[in-house]
DNA sequence: AAGTGTGAACCTCTTCACAGCA
DNA sequence: TGCTGTGAAGAGGTTCACACTT
């Protein structure tokens, strides 16, 4: 069937985007917004928002444009768990310590419910309103919390064995943060991002500018 | 003319991770490396690997695999510039420092030369390695030490008012760190990257896992 | 036998063009 | 008139299949 499981990799993240910005729209107290509204919010195409709003389901449409808290609920169906889902963060150094600072009491539906690291200057203690544990109570924390992501953002050495742990653990999937491309597969679904290749994509597009 | 400036966007990605990896290789005297050798140390298909080196000319290739030095070497030639280029980051919070300290002594072609910030405890403090600015002096650095790229990692925010000042300051390459669509076009290449956007993505994946 | 190089098919994603509705 | 919904075309990216080389 071509329900919304199947939905392309781009639209759920631009699904995520859309949702950011109708949040934004229902604090403002915007109740309605168009295609239009939305693209050049997010500086792409009103026609890519339309038919993206049209794969979740051709409902969710009014003929003066789209019903902000429709839309944005439809979108947290597809996007979040009913129950949420908890999110870990092993390695906390500045960039596990981000994310754990940007996620702050923002969402309910994915929350970071531990740290870990092995530095003991960190373990026990809560660091950005969380629990820092020790690297060795991974998997018992992983399974007691029901924790179903893990974020990698320990040192390129520790890459490999934080997410052997994960996977031991019974981790669904992992959000690596390490230059090193990680061997998950089938047990959890990844996503690799790496900081240096985004750099080195913009150094290259600077360079071969008219 | 379908020269090297042409090449695929997700091309240019690869090879940023192809050199990584060889330059992995020449640390451990490994020589000339096979296609599937270096597809299977990043999770790809081979003839995607052969492809890429195919569209950065001929050139580079044995009969028994690939010359990792030269093939290094090539990669070079294509992303980086010959003098190198200098990053500013933007925003000296946890997500700054985290990349700050990445590219500590790294790279010598792609360089963090300077930091900014508004907290007066930040300013005129060496962080990481690399000197901060207060934001106000951002356009005087900018020009004067010739940076062309720049990272933004200000609270959301800001966002807008950095890009700003890093576009008045002249700068030809942004990396958007921020949940906030930035308009920039057509003074600066924009690449946008958001966490949150990723890790939802995720737990969309995880969600609907067979 | 075991690799590379590559045309062609295939798949994914984006945009065009336009019908239909208020 | 000005929006949405969508078939169809187009662009971009990946993989197949196989010729070629040593």
């Amino acid at each position: 069937m071509n329900s919304v499981k199947n939905l392309p990799e781009k639209t759920i993240e631009r699904l995520s985007q859309y949702r950011r910005v109708l949040l934004d729209c229902l604090r403002q107290g915007k109740y309605n917004i168009y295609s239009h509204e939305l693209a050049s919010l997010l500086h792409i195409n009103p026609v890519q928002v339309r038919r993206d709003i049209m794969l979740i389901g051709h409902n969710g449409t009014l003929r003066k444009g789209y019903d902000v808290k429709r839309l944005s609920d439809m979108i947290g169906t597809i996007i979040d768990s009913k129950e949420g889902q908890k999110v870990a963060v092993v390695g906390v150094g500045n960039l596990g310590r981000a994310i754990m600072t940007y996620f702050q009491g923002k969402r309910t539906k994915l929350v970071i419910a531990a740290a870990f690291d092995t530095d003991p200057a960190k373990v026990n203690r809560v660091i950005a309103g969380i629990r820092c544990y020790a690297a060795s109570e991974m998997e018992e924390v992983i399974r007691k919390e029901g924790i179903t992501i893990g974020v990698i953002t320990v040192p390129p050495d520790k890459a490999a064995e934080s997410a052997e742990k994960l996977v031991m653990a019974g981790i669904r999937g992992i959000l690596n943060y390490t230059p090193v491309a990680l061997n998950v597969e089938p047990h959890a679904y990844l996503e690799e991002y790496d900081m240096v290749t985004s750099l080195e994509k913009v150094a290259f597009f600077v360079k071969n500018r008219s």
